[in-house]
DNA sequence: CGGTATCCGTTCTGATACTG
DNA sequence: CAGTATCAGAACGGATACCG
């Protein structure tokens, strides 16, 4: 199960000036890439962080992330369970009731999208303006 | 151009406990939402994250990113251009030469990425495991 | 309540061809 | 070199119907 064919170096820390500097497998089929992918997917963002502090039942994100479908917030739950991030309980009453609350992994990953929230909402105007300055250039042309 | 109908409060910052809690705008064309799709973007994370210290053209860029297309990078530096991310310089000779680097603005949050992008290789491992565990789990059933 | 299964339109994306 | 334009296939995602 160990690859054979020197694979997943996946990522060598490099020293170059002062500073280290962090050089990721270049492949796309690598495994942070792929990890990437997931947890910096737009739906899978919103819920690690709305499950900040205390669980939530299925419906209570549901109408926490508008706009998300039946569908996709399932999927979006199923995958954060799979990669051990999320878990899910299942409370045997009637009518059925389940929690999602974030595992330790999940806690510990929840910090990082909790800044680039953060850093999201602190400078929004600043892109706004961005946007502007850009589509006032293009339009001009 | 501000809004009327309370548009745009978009977060507000809630006491709770002893630490501060974010609450951001749970509505789907929220500005926050919009922008966080974008930077969440699988090819933006990663060019934003390549641009470290230093500019690279387009041809470095394309190398760099395995498995992008031509297309998808000019569509994403085109965006992160537009959000004021990126800065796109374009040298007057033959054969032409394009440097992109951050700007500014794009180096605040090219910290942000980077703290991603190192959980992600730090904890890899670990979700592989968790996924391993998932996937017999469901094997059974 | 908390799902699953299916259908199906939209959106995304890569391949290809062409250009200053 | 650094793009733009076009097109077709794949993936995404919503709507709907149904179930334990």
């Amino acid at each position: 199960m160990e690859e054979g064919t020197s694979k997943l170096p996946t990522h060598c820390t490099d020293t170059d000036g002062d500073y280290a500097v962090l050089q990721w497998d270049t492949r796309e089929d690598c495994e942070v890439r792929q990890i990437l992918d997931r947890i910096a997917d737009k739906w899978s963002l919103l819920v690690i962080a709305l499950l900040d502090r205390r669980s939530l039942r299925f419906t209570e994100l549901r109408r926490e992330i508008d706009g998300i479908s039946q569908r996709m917030l399932t999927v979006t739950l199923r995958q954060l369970e799979r990669d051990g991030l999320v878990s899910r309980t299942v409370h045997p009453v009637v009518p059925p009731r389940v929690d999602y609350e974030l595992t330790p992994l999940g806690r510990t990953l929840h910090s990082t999208i909790q800044s680039l929230v953060v850093w999201t909402e602190q400078h929004q105007n600043e892109i706004a303006r961005a946007r502007s300055r850009y589509d006032i250039r293009s339009d001009a042309s």
